[in-house]
RNA sequence: GGCACGGUACGCUAACGGGAAAGCGACGAAGCUCAAACCUUCGCGAGUGUGGGUUCGAAUCCCACUCGUGCCA
């Protein structure tokens, strides 16, 4: 359709306007302004043009649950449609497209329950929420539409999973991007892996076992967040406190091979890049937390019993450098106080290390298997965060300290985890929190060397672990700030920063360490034992006797998508078994061109993969011949505006982050970053619920039940309590105690006509706690443009505010004076213009009224300050409302502003006032500084700060002129009487102020 | 325990160095009505969590405390 249809009214299919009922019916007008925006494909996007700004405005998109849309979702859906219709009338292109996150476990969850297939639930599922959305009127153009479940979608999925799989990272490549910045380290093709000559000395084969190491996406056997309830293993990302994110249930470690992805490659890149975002600050930082990165320096510790002696040992050292892999005869550890080196009383090995074999004595080897026993049975979480009481066990053995030829003891303890760093650490109990603990508890030596500066006073955490006398000489508890070093032999009276650099570069010249960076984040578990995700483009290879061979061979692109295969049975298998395993045979086995057997992965992909670049497709997606093409990409990306939940901070929007910048490497689009500007939605809570506790409404049974109210019993937190509503007519629908069945006295809440006392609590909206709003009922009642409002209204968008209904009827009524501001009621048959709507020209206080107000809306929404802009808009109205005459100059820009917010009604408004286009093309309104001056301003008058008069002067009266007036005002100069004035401060336009004694 | 954000009338919120409280709801009254709802009009709330500081002047800036929420430990 071409643009200029957007424009007119076409006679034929417009939907004609005779309204039965001259009040405001948003029945009436809403269906027919949706059809009409349909019809006419007014949301539409055309073809790209150079010469307008463009505007790509996002909202995250939805998972699609069977219980369809409630009141939290249309929040910052709203927000995003008024800036994009807003924008539209300013004259920018606007890209605003909607689609669906369907893969995922609860339409799997409910196919168990029913046999009811995953495809059929989701399309049932979208078909609701796409009704629900339209209903609410939003300009999205909804030919782009798509679903992650689409095969022309995760077909483009699986093919950006072989981008992955084709790329390296090469950390030392310095060059520069399309963005015109200058990086090192860059995803670059496999074929580009410089390969070791030992290994192609060894053949075909071990080139690829090496190219297979090293590519973003690998396999790996590693114990994993295995989640027997859900039946597939978990990314950290998704386990919180040992429990699965989804449904709490309990996550155990288990050794598995897996997918993963190589996003520590990109650590450094996802914290850098993070800085120049428009992002809020807490976002980025709950991202820098769990990047986690940190400096420090790597150092060799030799084994004691490895048979060379420390002389011999350091000099070849001193020939050969730091090596690359550390060798059998030494313990790398990584610190982030290599400044510390001198107080390092023992060493830790993660329980897993392998070098623990070896360095644990006879003497030892019966506690230290059975404490690697133990420790193996827990998850990272119970062993760092959870771990109160330090545990741990002495090996027997003793590595030396290559700063000064010390014998150190080696434990193994499982508050040092084998995946963060190299899995051993120096123990500096001085200065360290854990290892004092750790210390404190075995009666390990503890040396200070950090002397805190002058006036330092211990922190809380550090006071806490205050012990009387933890050792002889010791301090009585750790300090782990910066400060000078002592007891360090030639380094003493160093600062901590300085001591830092100058002992890395020295242990970096005699070959014992090197400068390291850490991360906290792991590398990223992709692969999930479920059905309902993507298939991944990989066969294994078998040998003779149909065992994997550990190699690999990918599907070629032109193969694309791999389908899902139909199961009729869902059940998880209860081991880690993938589903897809009981695939039929010809979608598991196919013999290759050159006769070698393979068998299809059968791992699923996480419901991350399809939203990781969702907002790339949307810019192209009917596109069959790539996933984007280059022109759109660089004509529509990157996302301007992206408005979600804050609960994605971590997960969905770091993941994206890696997937666009593995793009970026590899030349697939042109900029660094996904999103420019994201705001979080404040999450809507429930309306004012009513509790008391079970033993109170035990005791009032009675009198409850004669009110007719009805009580649900809640578990929160151990704390059982009772929550009286009223009876409810329809199923599920959250009625709670009205405010007129409260009472409030002495700070008391009680039940009205009784002594109960009762607890008034906005709760977050759950089915549990059945306090659901549903926005059907709600457009139902007062109509999609009051919904539209209420979310806007109701407070800054980024704040948690509690839904009401009462809130819901003010706007409500707002629009229903907004209509009769321009519509005559008096007639019973048709819609006609209210008679004080004429044609003739505004009078300057009115003009100063409409101009205000559109500079005021204008700004607000530039701002997001959607609540305040509707409150101008009220303002407007009541002034208005009270004029006799209205004049259609200043009706017309008013509609225009009110459509953002409640377009149906001010498109039917819009038609009425005798215009026969759509208005979501009218140019926005302009307003003129010259309609707001004012010829006399009334300004304060203070005495000592306190108002005690106010007086009218010409509006650029200076201020010999203002004081002159204040002082004249009769109440002013009656308290000036008999004081003398000390000082006077005269702020011209503003106010004056008189300081007196 | 740390960090961040917030505490304004009965509830939601606005003002963010200069007149506290614009706007919505709740509540009360009158008008309209046979009556009610809707609607219209009118009425209704004081010193911004507590304590201190800066300033001619503080809801606004600073410090401490307190309560709440979120994130991290």
């Amino acid at each position: 359709m071409s643009s200029q249809n957007k424009f007119r009214r076409d006679s034929t299919s417009f939907i004609l306007d005779q309204f039965t009922m001259p009040r405001y019916d948003a029945k009436q007008i809403e269906p027919k302004w949706q059809a009409f925006w349909d019809q006419h494909q007014t949301f539409q996007v055309d073809a790209y043009d150079p010469a307008k700004p463009k505007l790509y405005v996002l909202d995250m998109f939805p998972y699609p649950s069977g219980a369809g849309l409630h009141v939290g979702h249309p929040e910052g859906y709203t927000a995003t449609d008024i800036v994009c219709r807003y924008s539209r009338m300013k004259g920018k292109q606007v890209l605003h497209p909607m689609g669906w996150d369907a893969f995922g476990l609860p339409a799997e969850d409910y196919a168990i329950k029913t046999g009811t297939h995953p495809a059929i639930t989701t399309a049932r599922n979208i078909a609701t929420f796409k009704r629900q959305l339209k209903m609410l009127g939003f300009s999205y153009d909804w030919s782009r539409e798509f679903a992650t479940t689409d095969p022309d979608y995760y077909r483009w999925t699986q093919w950006i999973f072989l981008q992955l799989f084709d790329t390296w990272y090469d950390s030392k490549q310095t060059w520069t991007g399309p963005d015109g910045v200058t990086r090192t380290g860059r995803g670059r093709p496999i074929a580009e892996l410089p390969i070791p000559v030992d290994v192609s000395a060894r053949g075909q084969e071990a080139v690829r076992r090496y190219q297979d190491k090293h590519r973003l996406a690998y396999q790996h056997e590693a114990p994993v967040n295995w989640c027997p309830a859900l039946g597939t293993v978990l990314a950290n990302e998704e386990v919180v406190d040992g429990k699965s994110e989804r449904g709490g249930h309990p996550v155990e470690r288990v050794p598995l091979r897996q997918w993963l992805l190589r996003i520590t490659a990109y650590g450094d890149r996802l914290a850098d890049e993070l800085e120049p975002l428009h992002w809020p600050e807490s976002i980025k930082s709950m991202q820098r937390n769990w990047i986690g990165r940190s400096e420090g320096a790597e150092v060799d510790f030799l084994i004691s019993t490895s048979g060379t002696s420390f002389d011999d040992w350091k000099s070849a050292r001193g020939q050969s450098g730091f090596p690359g892999e550390p060798g059998d005869d030494v313990l790398r550890i990584y610190t982030t106080r290599p400044d510390t080196l001198f107080g390092a009383t023992y060493m830790v090995l993660a329980p897993e290390h392998p070098a623990v074999d070896q360095l644990t004595t006879p003497a030892q080897r019966a506690a230290v298997d059975a404490y690697r026993h133990q420790a193996a049975t827990k998850s990272d979480l119970d062993r760092t965060d959870l771990a109160k009481d330090k545990s741990g066990v002495f090996t027997g053995g003793y590595a030396i300290n290559p700063i000064n030829g010390s014998q150190v003891p080696v434990w193994i303890a499982d508050y040092v985890l084998i995946s963060y760093g190299t899995g051993a650490i120096m123990a500096v109990p001085a200065h360290d929190l854990r290892d004092w603990e750790f210390a404190v508890k075995f009666q390990i030596p503890i040396i200070a060397v950090v002397q805190p500066p002058s006036g330092y006073e211990p922190s809380k955490e550090e006071l806490a672990l205050t012990v009387a006398d933890a050792m002889p000489g010791a301090p009585s508890c750790p300090m782990i700030s910066e400060g000078t070093a002592i007891n360090s032999d030639r380094f003493n009276g160093l600062a901590t920063q300085d001591f830092k650099s100058q002992i890395t570069h020295e242990l970096a010249a005699a070959g014992l360490g090197r400068k390291a960076v850490n991360y906290r984040l792991r590398d990223w578990l992709f692969s999930r034992q479920r059905y309902w995700g993507e298939p991944f483009p990989v066969w294994h290879e078998l040998d003779a006797d149909g065992q994997p061979t550990g190699l690999m061979r990918t599907d070629p692109e032109a193969s694309l998508p791999i389908r899902l295969p139909d199961l009729a049975e869902f059940k998880p298998t209860g081991t880690p078994d993938p589903m897809l395993s009981k695939a039929p045979a010809d979608w598991l086995y196919k013999t290759d061109s050159d006769g070698v057997p393979l068998k299809r992965e059968t791992n699923t992909m996480p419901q991350w993969a399809g939203s990781c670049w969702y907002y790339l497709r949307f810019a192209d997606p009917k596109n069959a011949e790539q996933f984007l093409s280059p022109e759109i990409e660089r004509n529509w990306l990157p996302v301007d505006l992206y408005v979600g939940g804050a609960e994605h901070a971590v997960l969905h929007l770091l993941y994206s982050r890696f997937w666009h910048k593995v793009l970026f490497d590899r030349g697939l689009v042109s900029t660094c970053e996904p999103f420019q500007r994201l705001v979080n939605q404040g999450m809507i809570l429930g309306d004012t619920d009513y509790h008391l506790s079970v033993e109170s409404f035990e005791a009032n049974q009675e009198a409850i039940e004669s009110l007719k109210l009805v009580s649900f019993r809640f578990k929160e937190d151990d704390l059982e309590f009772v929550a009286l509503r009223n009876p409810s007519t329809v199923e599920d629908e959250f009625c709670p105690l009205k405010e007129e069945q409260i009472v409030k006295e002495r700070g008391k809440t009680l039940l009205k006509g009784t002594e109960i006392e009762l607890t008034g609590r906005t709760d977050k909206m759950s089915k549990s706690r059945k306090n659901v709003v549903n926005p059907d009922k709600v457009v139902e009642e007062y109509g999609a443009d009051s919904l539209r409002l209420y979310e806007m209204f109701m407070g800054p968008l980024e704040a948690v505010k509690p839904w009401s209904m009462k809130g819901v009827e003010g706007v409500y009524r707002f629009l229903g004076r907004v209509w009769r501001m321009i519509v005559d009621e008096k007639f019973d048959d048709s819609v006609r213009l209210n008679p004080a709507i004429r044609d003739v020209a505004p009078t300057a206080g009115q003009l100063r009224v409409l101009h205000h107000t559109i500079k005021l809306v204008t700004r607000d929404i530039e701002s997001h300050g959607f609540n305040t802009a509707i409150s101008r808009m009220m303002e407007f109205v009541n002034e208005f409302l009270g004029l006799d005459v209205r004049p259609r100059a200043v009706m017309d820009p008013f509609v225009l502003l009110l459509s953002p917010f409640a377009p149906h009604l001010a498109e039917e408004l819009w038609q009425l006032l005798g215009h026969s286009t759509t208005l979501a093309y009218e140019p926005w309104p302009a307003y003129d500084e010259q309609y707001l001056v004012e010829a006399e301003l009334e300004i304060p008058v203070q005495i000592n700060g306190k108002l005690r008069g106010k007086i009218t002067v010409p509006a650029d009266a200076d201020a010999a002129i203002i004081e002159a007036a204040a002082m004249l005002d009769a109440g002013v100069a009656a308290l000036l009487e008999g004081k003398s004035v000390v000082k006077t401060v005269v702020i011209p336009r503003k106010m004056v102020n008189f300081v007196v004694k």
